[in-house]
DNA sequence: GGCGACGGGTTGGGGTCCCAACTTTACGGG
DNA sequence: CCCGTAAAGTTGGGACCCCAACCCGTCGCC
């Protein structure tokens, strides 16, 4: 039941999207306080809750005195709470099992693109992508899970993984492998906003490519989706990991 | 002033110092709601607020009808929020200028190790070490402000940073020009804790090496600490990016 | 001795009111 | 016309209060 939701939530959403939709753009005032309470009939808590939260997220920055105002370029935000499968729960069950020390498990299937993966992988529906599922122990307790999917073009040069080795290729690895020409900029993005969007890097000159997306738990936490950007250009060249989540 | 600082603060930060120096060790329960209040003589809103950020930065975990817990191995906590350097502001000054695209900019030279510069990066003090200092800016404006430092024995392999191809060459191609064997996985942490925390990788066979530490500022935010760290292991090589900042 | 019900404690969500510090705007006097 | 001041509005911080859902230990009953 989404209907039952804390009341500050609503708020939280229905701000979250017109933010996204562009109808609050970049610099746009958000109603105060005293506003929201009104519009949407809750009490000061929720609405400040609701205020601190997209504060939080990034979306909305709070001047005081002022008010509260839409941030620049918060335009990677469409990407997330996007979900591109749900089917993660079975996998969920390996979290059970307990080694020793630390340990990657991975699994790689082909499995095909749906709409939403698809776009975000600048492919079309069906076409071929390889997933991937990764459980991370650490001292006999699993402590990550992931999902990545990319393009299965770029899994050919390293077919399945070999057991033994190790399973995670770097995408760097397998972007070279793949005839990818990337130099060796690496770079995590910690916060969300600001910083370089997606459109500001599809701005420039020879586009983006995303190269995989990928849903991880870390234990007890909520998940968080981080993509893989490749920036070619002619000064640079970029690889961009970047989290989508909240 | 400290003095005067919202009073919520005076709760996190003496929670904080008891969860860090091990006074309240994983598992314990953290005082509730009611005997905060008591205990610093502060409302409710004050004492929840506390408790709200403890949770948030992922110190400690509310469970409803139980209490707030402080989680497992939450050791990786003490290296925020030191400062390794604080001279960062006159590099600032470069953040004026405005060029057009997306443009790297950095900076390498050799300086000293000070103390808590050392111990992160397990040098002794005064050993030689690589302060790079990049601003990345994305269409004229500046986005990142960044200054890593790293053991200037890792920089061998680069020599200084050849003006027109790439300075920033990452950390596992540095790694293997200078000898340091890894394998290819790389995952960036975004969440803080749970996840394999320091003291979780110390535990590891080999040990640990931290490669260096990096302060980034992104336009208008808050400073994010990354050390990245290799766990060399029999199973595995690890290459950690961990954010140290709240 | 075993078990189930009850009650006290706790969290998350929510409401209302208050205040200091700050911004913005409007207004009136020079 | 300009400037200074006052008023209105806004944020962050805070104090209390209430409630549902939930956890857990105790106690009494079988």
């Amino acid at each position: 039941m989404t209907g039952n939701d804390p009341v500050y939530l609503r708020v939280v959403e229905e701000l979250r999207a017109q933010i996204v939709d562009g109808t609050l753009p970049p610099g746009a005032p958000i109603p105060s306080r005293a506003q929201l309470t009104q519009r949407f009939r809750v009490g000061e808590t929720a609405a400040r809750h609701a205020l601190r939260v997209l504060a939080a997220e990034g979306l909305i920055i709070g001047r005081v005195g002022s008010g509260h105002y839409v941030r620049e370029k918060s335009v990677l935000y469409p990407l997330q709470r996007s979900r591109h499968t749900d089917h993660d729960a079975p996998f969920a069950a390996d979290m059970q099992a307990g080694g020793h020390r630390a340990t990657w498990d991975w699994r790689s299937e082909p499995v095909r693109a749906g709409r939403d993966l698809a776009r975000r992988l600048r492919l079309d529906p069906g076409d071929p992508v390889i997933r991937t599922r990764y459980v991370f122990r650490a001292e006999g307790r699993p402590m990550q899970l992931a999902t990545s999917y990319e393009p299965a073009e770029l899994g050919k040069g390293q077919a399945a993984p070999e057991e033994g080795t190790n399973g995670r290729k770097s995408l760097l690895a397998r972007m070279s492998a793949a005839g990818v020409k990337i130099t060796d900029i690496r770079e995590s993005v910690h916060t969300r906003v600001p910083q370089p969007t997606e459109s500001d890097l599809l701005d420039l000159p020879t586009g983006v490519h995303v190269l995989h997306v990928e849903r991880t738990h870390w234990a007890g936490d909520r998940p968080v989706e981080t993509s893989d950007i490749v920036v070619p250009g002619d000064r640079f060249r970029l690889v961009y990991s970047v989290p989508l989540g909240a």
